[in-house]
DNA sequence: AAGCTTCACAACCGCCTCGTA
DNA sequence: TTACGAGGCGGTTGTGAAGCT
């Protein structure tokens, strides 16, 4: 048995709010406040509304000091860079946004800001797609199964793990595949975390590893679920594995998309 | 001009947390 | 200590507007 429903759904009025409703709610909670029960407040309005949805439409459209759209470069970094530390708690991200509701910066973050953080593919993804292709030259849709985004990161900072790479802040990959289907690379990576530092310069081989930016540290959840689709498809778990090791071939031909290590 | 698709955002749903009896 | 109810929250859906074919 379910929790019983905080009202009857079928005597109270839904979807979108008239102004006289607004006028109505706006004017009782002006002159009364919310006598610390949204769910009694509708019937004492006089309004054939639920308390939830009362309560909704104050916190989000009509209470004062209410902005809505128009966000600016400053709240975009604000937002961006709450969403790396603290993930999808709207709620917290709208108290260090005056004005601003967590539905409204949830909203913007779905339509806007999350494509407007999806970088381009990565030069170690582009090499991955092409050995995808490579293995599977006939499978139609290999080109634009949505690739995970993959960071090379050293060794050490993975095998030290858990890895964070909220912190990544600059990695240049340049891999390159050749006729045979091994790899080379060179790459200058540079990593900032919280207090250190490190960068590096050498071969993918020695020291390099492929991290699934789409894991559940990481924003990038839509690239995630595609990677997980692909994964499916040919029979491997849908739990999706974070880490890859450029070198090993054969491994990576064994499982036809990039390999577990961890 | 009409039909279809995409986008933006308001609103709802249902689970979780917390206060209180 | 426990059970219950209201508020809070994040995910999801619905809908109208705008853009595209």
């Amino acid at each position: 048995m379910g929790r019983a429903p905080c009202c009857d759904k079928t005597k109270v009025k839904r979807g979108p709010w008239s102004p006289e409703e607004d006028n109505i709610l706006k004017n009782y909670v002006q002159q009364h406040g919310t006598s610390g029960s949204w769910i009694a407040l509708p019937l004492k309005a006089g309004l054939k509304r639920c308390g939830k949805s009362c309560r909704l439409r104050w916190l989000n459209y009509l209470r004062p000091n209410i902005k809505h759209g128009g966000f600016t470069e400053e709240e975009d970094h604000t937002i961006l860079a709450l969403y790396h530390n603290i993930g999808t708690r709207w709620s917290v991200i709208a108290s260090q946004l005056p004005g601003r509701t967590d539905n409204d910066i949830k909203n913007y973050w779905n339509t806007k800001l999350k494509k407007k953080l999806s970088p381009p593919p990565t030069a170690a993804a582009t090499y991955l797609h092409s050995r995808y292709d490579s293995i599977l030259p006939n499978f139609p849709v290999a080109s634009q199964v949505p690739l995970p985004r993959l960071m090379e990161v050293p060794a050490e900072n993975v095998e030290n793990g858990p890895y964070d790479p909220y912190f990544v802040t600059n990695v240049s990959p340049s891999i390159s595949s050749n006729a045979n289907g091994s790899s080379t690379s060179t790459t200058t990576t540079t990593t900032t975390t919280n207090n250190m530092s490190w960068s590096t310069n050498g071969s993918v081989e020695d020291e390099a590893f492929l991290v699934d930016l789409g894991s559940e540290l990481f924003p990038y959840d839509d690239h995630l679920n595609g990677f997980g689709d692909l994964y499916s498809n040919f029979g491997y778990s849908s739990d999706v594995p974070n880490v890859c090791n450029v070198s090993d071939e054969h491994e990576q031909q064994s499982m036809m998309y990039p390999s577990v290590r961890y």
